[in-house]
DNA sequence: CGAAAAACTCAAAACGTTTTAAATACCGAT
DNA sequence: ATCGGTATTTAAAACGTTTTGAGTTTTTCG
């Protein structure tokens, strides 16, 4: 391997020059840097990266722990997180170190992690209310970049969409169609994203000076059978006056609700009104489904360059409160919403 | 964090002494060992790894590529090995570095990753025949260990299970049992424990006497549905004289067949016999299918220390011939495999 | 008791880079 | 020629560890 001290000893500099020549420094000759620019090329040196590091006490190396389900299952955006992030930091030169967290306390692998001493930050994902990451993370000075918010106003950086902004919208596309009984099939609870869906599904309904009973609000980890029983349930009007519109939290629960609605008859969108969320995971194209989805869009593999960024930016000693991005989700009406049926325009009592 | 010096500083040694109480060596001491050790204990004392690496050429960090399908999607078993990876590795304090291969040439991420300079070696998984990521690391000189083999004899570490036996045993079973057509439904062969799984079950079938039609040789990515459809295909007798067992190449797949022979009215295993290779992943258990499936066994968690251990050593100098391990799947019997029918000992033509 | 051997410890070099502080070269103006 | 200043380059320190070669102490044994 090829060192400084081959190129200075060739050109009779010292390695100092040669250091500043090539990392760009203003002071060095233009006829110096390019003598040693020449010399680097041809017998091709790549710094070590080890030694880049130990004297400038950054790692090049952020964490980022998998928290997996009770059943050992990782939750479906997990994968799509990994890939656009491995991407996005190797873009900057930055290695991603994993770990699994099979514990039931969050923070015993971050501090498990910590202790090794190797790393710059870390990336976290799923928030929720009050994070006890953040807590820790935050009185030990350690540098992370939050995916989604947990509270509205924070103090780290972090990259989401606005969540309630979703409902809204779904809410606000739906009634303008005229629908009048509008349920929600939410993701898990636990999660602030889900929190904040719920939120602004009820304030939406309000503002639309309508009502949702709590039988037709929904909450679980995302599934496709999660959405067919639901659905399954509200539809068949088991549980009262059946809805004519379900907001969907991602594109799983929607293929279960679809398949729900098929089963029974119902046609989407002249008898029933569809609308999800859509994280754009390649496994689940909402263009796909029969008709084609209506759906708030957000790719998550969007989010995986900012975040990188961020947290690098971050790590480099640029200011938090600069490094916060809340985006806004793009409405893309397809074929699976419509004008409410006739004899469906009774909102609930 | 605390350093040598802090600790050689507090107890007035030098450096060089606390280096070697600390890494065991034998010319120090009892009583300065012990002194050095509480202090260290007492000062959360941990070794910085970038400095040991820049002097030792060690990192104390492994690379795994995480290889997705087409889809985007990852198989099945990475999760389970990512998991039982980062916590036997943590374990003998090595850490892993993840990346994910969206390329079509699989060595190009290798490449990269190696240029980064900071990896001692590479865990490999999933070989293919004459795997070009051996000869590339090979070339280089980085140390690996495969999960599986390609090859029968190989000059590098692996760890994995003969998977022609799991074939033969499998076979034998059901030959045991009065079985003449049996029928294969197999992983994608494109990899060697298909190759070898198919080996397996073509010298088992011919050993017994027996012959099974190529159209009852079957092999793809397992999923539910490919078993589905499959055992629907062979069982409805479009295919040909319907065989009375089928080898599973995953519980995945038994799945499927399970439920194609539900819906065709056959009952398992007084119509047919099942039997699986169980992989034991924590989101599909044989034993709760319903009959329990008769399987190879062989947890995918059992791997895991192992392949870290041999990897570990085989970077710390040990010999490749001695860190390789091939271990045999148990046969558990349960209640899916039974007597030939009567009427179905015919065997094919 | 004294010398040789064994046991233990130390100072310094090394790994390859960045960065600080100091030195030298170059320039135009006196 | 000399001075002041700027432009360019250098030597050396630093990062935290391991390891070499050389001490220093302690033990052993004649």
């Amino acid at each position: 391997m090829a060192t400084l001290k081959d190129i200075s000893a060739e050109l009779g500099l010292s390695v100092a020059t040669v250091s500043r020549a090539l990392n760009g420094f203003p002071e060095v000759s233009a006829r110096t840097r390019a003598r040693v620019q020449d010399v680097a090329d041809r017998i091709g040196y790549k710094p070590n990266r080890i030694a880049q590091r130990l004297v400038t006490g950054r790692s090049g190396m952020v964490g980022f722990i998998a928290k997996l389900n009770a059943d050992m299952t990782a939750d479906q955006t997990f994968l799509e997180i990994l890939t656009g992030l491995t991407a996005a930091l190797a873009e900057r030169d930055v290695d991603l170190v994993l770990s699994v967290d099979q514990h039931d306390d969050p923070v015993t692998v971050y501090e498990r992690m910590l202790e090794r001493g190797i790393l710059d930050g870390f990336i976290l994902n799923a928030p929720v209310p009050n994070d006890p990451r953040v807590a820790f993370l935050q009185s030990r000075g350690i540098p992370f970049v939050m995916h989604g918010q947990s509270e509205q106003v924070v103090d780290y950086p972090f990259y989401g969409i606005d969540n309630r902004a979703v409902s809204r919208d779904a809410v606000s596309l739906l009634a303008t169609l005229g629908h009048r009984r509008i349920a929600l099939l939410n993701g898990d609870i636990r999660f602030s994203f889900a929190i904040d869906r719920e939120q602004g599904f009820r304030e939406a309904i309000a503002e639309e000076g309508l009502n949702t009973p709590e039988a037709f609000i929904g909450h679980e980890t995302p599934s496709e059978s999660y959405g067919y029983t639901e659905a399954l349930a509200m539809l068949s009007g088991r549980r009262g006056t059946k809805p004519t519109a379900i907001i969907c939290g991602s594109t799983l629960i929607a293929a279960g609700v679809m398949r729900a609605a098929k089963d029974l008859g119902l046609s989407v969108p002249s008898d029933l009104s569809l609308i999800a969320h859509d994280d754009a995971l390649p496994q689940f194209r909402a263009v796909n489904f029969d008709p084609p989805l209506t759906v708030t869009r957000s790719p998550l593999r969007d989010a995986c360059s900012p975040l990188a960024n961020h947290l690098i930016d971050h790590i480099s000693g640029g200011d938090a409160e600069t490094l916060q991005s809340q985006i806004r989700a793009e409405l893309i009406v397809r074929e699976s919403t419509g004008p409410v049926p006739k004899g469906g325009t009774d909102p609930w009592p």
